[in-house]
RNA sequence: GCCCGAAUAGCUCAGCUGGUUAGAGCACUAGACUGUUAAUCUGGGGGUCCUUGGUUCGAGUCCAAGUUCGGGCGCCA
C-alpha cells in the first residue's frame, strides 16, 4: 500500500472517531447525524455539518425558511434554519422542495420554536441534487397508501413509514444475534443452493445453467442433469434445517439465520416467495427446552424493538396500529401458556364457536382456530404442542403414544402461528419407518441418516419467518411491506 | 391455483336513477401573512374517467372481455 493512501486511511479513521466521541477541538467541522444533532451532539454554537434530503419547507417573510431535513437515522427529522442572508437563498433554498439531497454547515442551537430541542442554524446550504419535477415527485408530505408506495419501491425507504420499517427491522435482526449469541449459540451459514432434491417443505427454485434453448438430452430422452453446472439437478433452499442439525451434533446450540425461497404460487399478505428464516436448533433437548428458548428468543427481539426504536414504534402506535407497543409490552410480560394438540381440539369443540373449518382430531389447526385458542381461550400467546404424526413432517419425533409427534407450534393474539417447531426424530430406526410412510427415498438422505449413526442425541429445534415477525411488530397488514424488494409470483422488479 | 372487490388529476378520494364545460383536499405555481411545525388564507395551471368492444339519441356511470391492484381461501414461515 503506498505511503499516500496510508495517510489517507489513518487520516478517515481519525476523524470517524472524533464523530463518535463528538468531540471537535481538532477539527474545524464535526459531521453529526441527525440523531446526534438532535440530541445536541456538538457543543452549543459550535460550527457543525448535516446532510440528508429535505422533508418539507416552510418560508417565513420574517427572512428565514425553515427546512425539515431527515437522513434516516432516527424517526425524527431536524428543524434548519435559513436565513434569507444566505448567498443562494433565492436560488436555491427558496426552490428546496420534498426529496431534495442539502449539506447544511451552521451551527446547532436551542431551538426558538416549539417541537426540537435543538435545531441547526444554517450558514451555508449546498444543494447536491433537486427533484427534477416536484410536482411529480411521488413521495409528498403526507400519508400514502402500502399499495401506491410498493409500485415505487426504491423511493418508498424516504418515507416515515419505511424509514421506520427498516430502522425496526434492522434492530430485530441485530437483536436476534445478540440474544442467541448470548445463550451460547453459534450461526451457521447453511447453503443457499442445495442439491436436495425433496427437502418436503415446498416448491422449489431451480438453479443451472443450462441453455434453455438447447437442453442436452440423454439416452432415454430426458435432461441431461450430469451436464449441469453441479452435475445435477439444484435449488434455491426451502430450509438449512437438515444441514445445520449436523453442526447442531458438533457445537450444541446453533442456528440458521438467511434468505429462503419458495416457489409456490401464493397470492397472499402472508406469503413471499424471498423471505428471510431463523432455525434455532439445540443439542440434549427435548420439545419442553424448544418451547422455554422460542419463548425467551420472541421476548427478547420485543424487548429490544421496545427499548431502541421507541420512537418508531410510538408513529406505529399513533398513525399504524393503536395497540402496537402495548402488546408487545402484554406479550413480554405473560409466560406462555403451553397446552396439548389433543387438549386444543377437545377446548375447540367445547368452545360453541361455528368455524368455517370443522374441528375433530387428526385435522391440522385453521388460522381461525389458532387465532380463538390465542385471543380467546388463552388470551395470550399459547404453544400448542404434540400434533397428530401424520399431519406433520418426516423429521419429527415420534412420541411413546404412537399417534403423535413431538410438533409445536407458537400461536399469538392478532397473528396466529408464529413459529414451528419440532423434536427431531433421533433413532434411526423410527427415522427410517417415517421417511418409508412419506415415500422418501433414503438414499437421497444418507449424512441425514449418519446423524443418527454416528453418536446420536436428542435434538430440538424451530423455524421463524423473519418477516411475518416484523409484519408483528409494526402492526402491518402485508408482508410485501416488511421487506425492501419484495419478490411474489409475477414479481420481481427493482 | 380458486373466489370476491376495485380502477376518475402526481397522491388520497367524491361524482345520485345514464343527460350541459367531471369536482375536493394534498402536491405544484403566483400572491398575502407568519419563528414556522404535514403552517394558514386567496387565486391559477393540471384529466386518454385502466384498455378494447358493445347497449343507447347520449356512457365516468350499464354490459362483456382483457389488464393491473387489493382482499378472502388453499399451500406455508
Amino acid at each position: 500500500m503506498s505511503r499516500f493512501f496510508r495517510m489517507l486511511r489513518y487520516y478517515r479513521a481519525f476523524t470517524c472517531s472524533k464523530h463518535d466521541s463528538g468531540r471537535t477541538e481538532f477539527q474545524a467541522m464535526a459531521t453529526l447525524s441527525v440523531k446526534q444533532a438532535l440530541a445536541g451532539g456538538a457543543p452549543e454554537g459550535s460550527s457543525v455539518e448535516v446532510r440528508g434530503w429535505v422533508r418539507t419547507r416552510r418560508d417565513s417573510k420574517a427572512g428565514l425558511s425553515f427546512v425539515n431535513l431527515t437522513d434516516g437515522s432516527c424517526f425524527a427529522p431536524l428543524q434548519v434554519v435559513a436565513p434569507a442572508s444566505l448567498p443562494n437563498y433565492a436560488s436555491d433554498v427558496q426552490k428546496l422542495s420534498a426529496g431534495c439531497g442539502i449539506v447544511v454547515r451552521g451551527k446547532l442551537v436551542p431551538s426558538q420554536g416549539k417541537g426540537q430541542a435543538f435545531e441547526l442554524q444554517a450558514d451555508a446550504i449546498e444543494v447536491t441534487g433537486f427533484v427534477e419535477d416536484p410536482e411529480t415527485y411521488p413521495i409528498q408530505p403526507k400519508q400514502h397508501t402500502p399499495e401506491f408506495l410498493r409500485e415505487v419501491a426504491h423511493l418508498r425507504p424516504r418515507t416515515n413509514l419505511f424509514g421506520a420499517i427498516s430502522r425496526v427491522r434492522h434492530t430485530m435482526m441485530t437483536a436476534l444475534h445478540r440474544h442467541l449469541t448470548a445463550e451460547g449459540f453459534y450461526w451457521v451459514n447453511t447453503p443457499i443452493i442445495t442439491t436436495s432434491d425433496a427437502e418436503g417443505a415446498g416448491d422449489m427454485f431451480r438453479v443451472s445453467t443450462l441453455d434453455f434453448a438447447n437442453l442436452p438430452r440423454d439416452d432415454k430422452g430426458a435432461i441431461d442433469f450430469k451436464r449441469d453446472f453441479f452435475a445435477r439437478e439444484a435449488f434455491l433452499t426451502v430450509s438449512g434445517q437438515l444441514n445445520v442439525e449436523a453442526y447442531c451434533l458438533a457445537l450444541s446450540k446453533v442456528y440458521t439465520f438467511g434468505p429462503t425461497f419458495r416457489a409456490e404460487n401464493s397470492n397472499t399478505p402472508r406469503h413471499l416467495a424471498e423471505f428471510w428464516m431463523c432455525e434455532p436448533e439445540i443439542a440434549f433437548a427435548d420439545l419442553a427446552d424448544n418451547a422455554d428458548c422460542a419463548e425467551a428468543f420472541l421476548k427478547a427481539i420485543f424487548k429490544a424493538v421496545l427499548d431502541e426504536r421507541t420512537d418508531d414504534m410510538a408513529f406505529f402506535a399513533e398513525r399504524v396500529q393503536k395497540d402496537a407497543v402495548t402488546r408487545l409490552d402484554k406479550f413480554i410480560a405473560a409466560p406462555f401458556e403451553r397446552i396439548d394438540y389433543t387438549d386444543a381440539i377437545a377446548a375447540l369443540q367445547k368452545s360453541g364457536q361455528k368455524f368455517e373449518y370443522p374441528v375433530e382430531w387428526g385435522v391440522d389447526l385453521q388460522t381461525e382456530h389458532e387465532r380463538w385458542l390465542a385471543e380467546t381461550y388463552v388470551g395470550r400467546p399459547v404453544v400448542v404442542m404434540n400434533y397428530p404424526e401424520k399431519i406433520k413432517a418426516f423429521y419429527m419425533r415420534l412420541n411413546d403414544d404412537g399417534k403423535t409427534v413431538a410438533a409445536m407450534d407458537v400461536l399469538a393474539p392478532g397473528i396466529g402461528e408464529i413459529i414451528g417447531g419440532s423434536q427431531r426424530e433421533e433413532r434411526l430406526d423410527y427415522l427410517d419407518r417415517r421417511m418409508a410412510q412419506f415415500g422418501i427415498d433414503p438414499a437421497h438422505y444418507q449424512w441425514y441418516r449418519d446423524l443418527r449413526r454416528y453418536g446420536t442425541v436428542p435434538h430440538a429445534g424451530f423455524g421463524l419467518g423473519f418477516e411475518r415477525l416484523l409484519v408483528y411488530v409494526c402492526g402491518l397488514t402485508n408482508i410485501r411491506d416488511a421487506i425492501p424488494y419484495p419478490r411474489t409470483p409475477g414479481h420481481a422488479e427493482f
